[in-house]
DNA sequence: TTAATTGCGCAACACCGTTGCAAAAATAAC
DNA sequence: GTTATTTTTGCAACGGTGTTGCGCAATTAA
């Protein structure tokens, strides 16, 4: 993805545009699966601070740009692939950790079935993770 | 639930039994809800050292004693009200996350439907947490 | 009762995620 | 384009999490 379009990004969603945002953007981008902070900060090579990154994680999230994703062993952030924006936040699709290589994608296609809860339980947000062998190690 | 039961629960899963285990069962055996290590760890007033109690959990885990509850800002335990064991171990229900009192709950009777995933999937484990307000917080 | 096994506490360590603050950079105003 | 304002950055420091190694203590088996 080129300069302009991540410069655009970030200005429609109100942030301003720096080295740092850029980049992790394009690491982001790139990578097609969830990132933990670690992986996006070893894959920038210490251009930034530990710290940095942790902030533009969290505007990026505030933001809508990006969406948390689950694991048994940490947390890791995936871009939106829907238009999300800090108003309107919709993630109703599913996530695959390969225990054999050990990443973790959004599979866009497949959508949680909704759920009846009990009386009384008021649904805001809902995260599926599904572990178990991706396509590319299941051989 | 009295001593001769907590014994029973972990020589029945092959573990010897200890003070610390004992009370670690106790505690989650007390509240329902699910726990982190810092939660047992303040509810049994530093009887017992930190990595004691990582040990016992870890050793639960294997055992099929407890489960591991994700959440978005950490890992819990909870009980296995299934009979679990080191071999068979089986959870397809729903974690309620209440963002208003904090408790994580597993909600027994909510079944997680089964889900088609794309083909060269291979599912393992599921695991499915719906965030929102819970009946005794919602007024 | 003794020997073998397992669990415990302590010290130490590597990560993770956050905060406060002063310097630097990005935008807005002129 | 220069200056003023606002936001972001790097640094230092901190508290929390989870792990490992090791010698000693407790538990079980012989």
């Amino acid at each position: 993805m080129n300069q302009a379009a991540k410069q655009n990004t970030l200005k429609s969603h109100k942030l301003r545009t720096t080295a740092c945002r850029e980049q992790v953007l394009e690491v982001l981008m790139n990578k097609n699966s969830a990132l933990s902070h670690g992986d996006i900060e070893q894959e920038l090579q210490s251009d930034f601070d530990r710290v940095t990154i942790y902030r533009t994680l969290k505007s990026f999230l505030e933001k809508g740009i990006i969406h948390k994703v689950l694991d048994d062993e940490g947390l890791r952030y995936a871009l939106c692939k829907d238009n999300c924006s800090e108003e309107h936040h919709r993630h109703d699709h599913v996530h695959f950790k390969c225990t054999s290589c050990g990443e973790t994608n959004c599979i866009q296609d497949v959508v949680v079935p909704p759920l009846a809860l009990p009386a009384g339980y008021e649904s805001h947000d809902v995260n599926l993770l599904i572990q178990g062998i991706c396509p590319a190690c299941h051989r």
